[in-house]
RNA sequence: UGUGAACUAGCUCAAGGGUAGAGCGCGGGCCUCAUAAGCCCGAGGUUGGAGGUUCGAGUCCUUCGUUCACAGCCA
């Protein structure tokens, strides 16, 4: 029987563009969603971005646009990317807009009546210069157990230590580096302590199929009759970036509330723009989405099962809502075995993954390859990522059409005759329908592809001992050789049934050429029959270009360290032009200074070295090197003069952010005081100023 | 620090109390239809370390190490 099905991927915080992260989860979501579909179920997959929240509004700010406008800039780059991995939403919402604020707020009015919803007043740090409550990772201080100096708010990354923000010693403002005052606040509060609530999610979380890492996790929230859940703070103060929330004036909903209702939103304006009616669904949003025979799941990542297991289901539940039928949690995508992380620069973007022209079905293979039912994670390894898409797509699967539709042609006018698949191989084919679709739909999908390519190798076998190129050159063998083509045709086309959850376009292609559709399992197994018109075999899909890889792992082509025989050659070996007019390339130095003698880290720590933003910067008149510069702390304002000059105009420096040495002492000189200095490299044939990465604000210490 | 998870051939992964498997890579052989791919054979592992339970342990228990996640107002 047809299912309907209600699908969403999490909501990728509109900061930004994806990261390999949010890919790899929507290419497991819609291989899934491709799957249900190809089964003959009704699939509504939607997304959202997720546009609310303190770093949103302060980022709006650095950029000078309002939070609006970078909310639907980052939407519409959003709106440009996932469709060229092939990701099959039918609708890509944000949580800024009305749909949204109609049902939070509909949702909190509900909550409320169900006398789920608290009040109370608490205090918090309050920055007094940017007029705001500062959220936990916007304060720093000194660790309250081991002392370590620039911690956050919520635990010390030297000893581990867990604690409340109030709890830090000498705490500042990482946003304006003021020193922090504590303010009382009116609170609101989802009383997820609430004994209704916590049986409820006993329920709900023994009901549901979970994972059993969720469960574990679930088991330690909720264990001991939930005595260690404590009410969710649902509130904001002005300044937010959020929805107000109804009969509390001058008060915001915490984007994390709002979040998940997105995918509410996202479905009501898919549903209100007509667009689910077009994909065959008459009924209203409000009925469909009140409908028990609608299963509802939520693609996650390992990092928000918290708010998906615990607040969703139970907000929702106490709304009057129906609650998610599943939450399938994945782990995080490494690269070459890090850790993925922005802030180091590790991994690749999608957007860098297609300009260096790789096919995005490859990365939807690749991954489809690795992942499984569990909350792992996997590695996205360079070398393995070659070699798992030239052999297994290009060696095994595109090669057994290439290597007989030519035949067909040539020989048949494109027409097969009767496949036959000897009984053992016909037997594995057909088991393997029931199998893979188990698979399938557990997203045991790196299971699915190996019983898939194994069953390739049966074709690429059974072609190889019916030897139709033997066959071509022999009198009389006309209707062998027509039989075993079209038999590995007809292998080909089955395979190509199985893998276009994963390869989507390729199926089409594939579809396309030899006149068969790899989207309806039920109908696109039948066998093929005699006289099936197919087109000349054209060149599917091509291998990957390890260059191609490399350019994506950012391995440049010149040698890391240059060693003697490197730098003797340059003569000899002309420039290329492109490195010619690659003006940004710096000049190798020509001798590198020795490293200096080994300091304690207490020597080092003696530097109190900032982030600082050049407010000013001007010529000094008398001085022929050096720049002066006014530089801003966060809290304070300093002149500071650098040599600089002969490499940097003034008037480009305004505005950018660099490091500073903080306490060195004030030195008196011809042109002023200069309180501090920058931090440059150079060796004598150009300087080269210290840039701290995006996100670094004015008055961060530098460790 | 606590809780949970992971650690198996060079690489990526399977198995899961009863003789450790696959793909890729590697060595050897065969073939040539394929926008260059296939087929066959082989080498390779004391399953992170150490203890224990058991007739028998990758598999269960203890412990150590390494890595990761979470640890309530961080998204």
């Amino acid at each position: 029987m047809p299912r309907t099905l209600f699908v969403t991927t999490a909501l990728p915080y509109a900061n930004g563009p994806f990261h390999i992260g949010h890919i790899m989860e929507y290419i497991q979501a819609d291989i899934w969603v491709r799957f249900q579909r190809a089964q003959g179920h009704a699939v509504h997959f939607v997304c959202a971005d997720d546009a609310h929240g303190a770093p949103i509004m302060l980022n709006a700010e650095k950029l000078g646009i309002p939070p609006e406008q970078l909310v639907s800039q980052v939407n519409a780059l959003h709106n440009a990317d996932w469709p060229r991995f092939h990701i099959s939403f039918n609708h890509f919402h944000s949580t800024h807009s009305p749909e949204n604020t109609e049902l939070a707020q509909s949702i909190y009015k509900s909550l409320k009546a169900a006398k789920m919803i608290a009040s109370r007043e608490i205090e918090q740090f309050f920055d007094p210069i940017k007029g705001m409550f500062l959220p936990d990772r916007y304060i720093k201080g000194e660790c309250p157990k081991c002392g370590t100096a620039d911690q956050y708010g919520d635990s010390c990354e030297n000893c581990g230590a867990v604690y409340a923000p109030t709890d830090l010693k000498n705490p500042f403002s990482a946003l304006s580096g003021a020193k922090p005052v504590l303010k009382k606040s009116e609170h609101y509060f989802f009383k997820l302590s609430d004994k209704r609530c916590i049986q409820f999610l006993q329920k709900w979380t023994g009901e549901t199929k979970l994972q059993s890492e969720v469960v574990n996790k679930l088991a330690e929230w909720l264990g001991d009759n939930g005595k260690n859940l404590n009410d969710w703070d649902i509130s904001r103060d002005p300044p937010y970036f959020g929805i107000e929330i109804p009969d509390v004036p001058g008060k915001y909903f915490y984007v994390w509330l709002d979040a998940p209702i997105g995918y509410l939103a996202s479905l009501k304006a898919y549903f209100d723009s007509g667009k689910a009616k077009a994909n065959g669904e008459g009924r209203t949003f409000d009925e469909f989405l009140a409908d028990d025979a609608v299963e509802q799941y939520h693609f996650i990542g390992k990092d928000i099962v918290y708010f998906h297991t615990l607040f969703w289901p139970a907000m929702l539940h106490f709304a009057g809502r129906k609650v998610p039928n599943n939450v399938f949690v994945h782990g995080f995508i490494q690269v070459s075995g890090e850790k993925m992380s922005k802030s180091r620069g590790v991994g690749f973007g999608p957007a860098r993954y297609l300009e260096v022209g790789l096919n995005p079905e490859w990365l939807r293979y690749y991954i489809a390859a690795k992942l499984n039912d569990r909350v792992e994670d996997i590695d996205f390894n360079a070398e393995d990522f070659i070699a798992r898409v030239n052999s297994d797509l290009i060696g095994k699967y595109v090669n057994i059409a290439s290597r007989s539709a030519g035949f067909i042609a040539k020989r048949f006018g494109g027409k097969l005759g009767k496949p036959q698949l000897p009984k053992d191989i016909a037997a594995e084919f057909s088991g393997a329908s029931a199998e893979v679709a188990v698979l399938y739909e557990g997203r045991e999908f790196g299971k699915a592809i190996r019983r898939i390519m194994a069953l390739a190798d049966l074709a690429n076998q059974y072609v190889d001992g019916n030897k139709p190129w033997e066959l071509a050159k022999q009198e009389g063998k006309d209707a062998e050789l027509l039989t075993v083509c079209s038999t590995a045709v007809a292998m080909f086309r089955d395979l190509t049934v199985y893998l276009a959850p994963v390869l989507p376009k390729l199926a089409a292609e594939a579809g396309a050429l030899f006149n068969f559709d790899a989207f309806e399992w039920k109908t696109s197994l039948k066998p093929l029959r005699e006289g099936h018109d197919i087109q000349p075999y054209k060149h599917l899909m091509g291998r990957v270009d390890p260059k191609q890889v490399d350019a994506l792992m950012g391995v440049e082509d010149e040698p890391k360290k240059p060693d003697a025989k490197a730098k003797a050659e340059p003569a000899a070996d002309a420039p290329s032009t492109e490195f010619a007019l690659t003006p940004t390339e710096a000049p190798r130095p020509a001798v590198i200074a020795p490293i200096a003698e080994t300091i304690s880290i207490d020597d080092f720590a003696r530097l109190d070295l900032r982030v600082a933003r050049i407010v000013d910067a001007e010529f000094v008149a008398e001085a022929d090197k050096l720049l002066k510069l006014t530089l801003d702390l966060g809290v304070e304002q300093r002149n500071v003069f650098a040599g600089i000059r002969s490499a940097y105009n003034p008037k480009d420096l305004v505005g950018r952010l660099t490091v500073m040495v903080a306490n060195l002492a004030p030195r008196k000189m011809r042109f002023g005081e200069s309180q501090g200095m920058v931090l440059a490299a150079g060796d004598g044939s150009g300087v080269y100023l210290l840039a701290p990465d995006s996100g670094a604000q004015p008055g961060m210490r530098v460790k």
